[in-house]
RNA sequence: GGCGCAGUGGCCGAGUGGCUUAGGCAAGGGCCUGCAAAGCCCUGUACGCGGGUUCGAUUCCCGCCUGCGCCUCCA
């Protein structure tokens, strides 16, 4: 079986081939850089991160294009409230996104381009859509003509005479149904020099011309919330098929993250920081937690779920690092079949992660058993299985060696190891008292000891 | 009003027309251990409600109830 992937403009599950062979080219919606980002932001962008390793643990060579929005009306009007400079507010809240991005292990994207920087582009393709009479300017505005393009509604479902409208009337506009490209420049607002006037990008516009300038005019993926889906995903193609553009091939979505059975927004004030979600869990642990359920189906946030996430995590890295403590290094090493038939069925992560499990299984059997060559096979195929989640233990990202200073670590190591040679001694005098003494001492420094058939192995708690 | 998603065992969360009915967490029992820890084994029999199709439905169809999302900015 090959990748398939549920591509939301057919509604079905389709066999993926990318349009240039060897490479895969994905375009992700972006933040809107107005606020600090949540976890249901960083849903989305882990989703797109676990694709793309996918994709480069088949051999592609992955191109992802992932934009930020860094002008529009709620920037300008948070910033104005705060007093600062929008650009600065966007730039910090910009800053704040990929600090969580990097926290929770995403790769970083090809390309991060931002709007602002794109605006020569966005004239092209305003230019060629009115050329094709596909888009008018009036009264500085300049908007796509819905009438013009009968495929308008096609990659959402939507009867664009049954939808509701939200844009308010405006001079100059021909039909209601109709949105806009770019918006008139209005006083004390930031603008750019256009044909038409000054002013400054509309959003769907903005992800159409940058898409294209960095991946072409066909390209394979096409991701973001589901709640893009209508109007701007819808828009977006519009605008793109209607300039003679192929476009995305396939559009993903990924689904929510809810809280108290709501969506999580700040108007609702159910809002869970990334920052603050760090101070209580390790990153691995909640990157494991959004990342395993699968990417379409909503996840309802809750601690007790998010504890059973750890301690599914914790199981784990508990295996591959009794494998590592007892029998030497361990080399990410080959998938199980299941593991691959799970992730080329839509990406599905649950049950991906039950065969990681499995494998953990049969390694902690083969580990009691002494049956050494297994328990390595099964632990080098644990940490391959886990690192396309992005969520190796052992990986450089999320092993403590990382976290802690090499000298630090050393001299702690030859501490400790002393002291497990005296109890050592103690416990083949049957001098379980002392054992005890020291186990428990140590336990109170935050380290645990296990005793194996291989001699004692101890961990630091490094949370 | 239009478009769409969901309701699974104590909890999270997959999935399927019947067969071995995922996986994890929690619980109980057992094994292992000096005691632990970690681990292994066993146990639990679920699919919102009402109809229908079928030899058989949690899975397909119809209706209903409940919750949620999009149609305005939104991951």
């Amino acid at each position: 079986m090959s990748l398939h992937l549920y591509d939301t403009a057919t509604r079905s599950t389709r066999e993926f081939h990318p349009s240039r062979n060897g490479t895969a080219s994905i375009y992700v919606c972006g933040a809107t850089v107005q606020g600090v980002p949540h976890i249901g932001h960083v849903r989305g962008a882990l989703n797109y991160d676990v694709l793309r390793r996918w994709l480069a643990a088949g051999g592609l060579d992955v191109l992802l294009v992932r934009n930020v929005t860094d002008i529009d009306d709620k920037i300008l009007t948070k910033a104005a409230a705060a007093g600062r400079p929008w650009w600065e507010w966007a730039q910090t809240h910009e800053r704040a996104f990929e600090d969580a991005y990097e926290a929770l292990g995403c790769l970083p994207p090809s390309y991060m381009p931002r709007a602002t920087g794109h605006v020569t582009q966005m004239i092209e393709l305003m230019q060629r859509l009115i050329d094709r009479g596909h888009a008018y300017a009036a009264a500085g505005d300049v908007y796509f003509s819905v009438a013009s393009f009968p495929e308008y509604g096609a990659l959402s479902g939507q009867r664009p005479d049954e939808v509701q409208q939200g844009e308010s009337a405006a001079e100059g506009k021909r039909d209601s149904r109709d949105f806009t490209l770019w918006k008139a420049a209005k006083p004390g607002e930031p603008s750019w020099p256009t044909p038409w006037g000054d002013g400054r990008p509309g959003w769907h516009l903005e992800c159409s011309a940058m898409a294209t300038t960095y991946l072409g005019g066909e390209f394979d993926i096409h991701g973001g919330g589901i709640d893009l889906i209508f109007p701007h995903h819808e828009n977006e193609q519009a605008q793109s098929h209607a300039a003679g553009d192929k476009f995305a091939n396939y559009w993903l979505h990924n689904g929510w993250v809810t809280m108290s059975g709501e969506k999580m927004s700040k108007s609702l004030g159910n809002v869970v920081a990334i920052p603050e979600m760090l101070n209580s869990v390790r990153a691995p642990e909640l990157r494991y937690y959004l990342v395993t359920p699968h990417y379409r189906s909503t996840i309802e946030y809750s601690k007790t779920a998010l504890a059973e996430a750890v301690a599914a995590y914790g199981r784990i890295e508990t295996f591959l690092r009794n494998v590592a403590g007892r029998l030497g290094a361990v080399e990410p090493a080959s998938f199980s079949p299941e593991f691959i038939a799970a992730m080329d069925d839509d990406l599905g992560t649950p049950a991906a992660i039950a065969a990681v499990h499995t494998a953990v299984r049969e390694g902690n059997i083969a580990l009691a058993s002494g049956q050494d060559a297994e328990a390595i096979a099964a632990a080098g195929s644990v940490r391959a299985m886990m690192g396309v989640l992005g969520l190796d233990p052992l990986s450089r990202l999320w092993s403590e060696e990382s976290t802690t200073d090499g000298a630090h670590r050393n001299a702690l190591a030859s501490l400790v190891d002393g002291l497990l040679e005296e109890r050592e001694k103690a416990r083949k005098d049957k001098n379980f008292a002392v054992a005890d003494v020291v186990r428990d001492r140590l336990l109170a420094a935050g380290i645990t000891v296990e005793d194996t058939p291989d001699g004692p192995l101890w961990t630091l708690k490094d949370s």
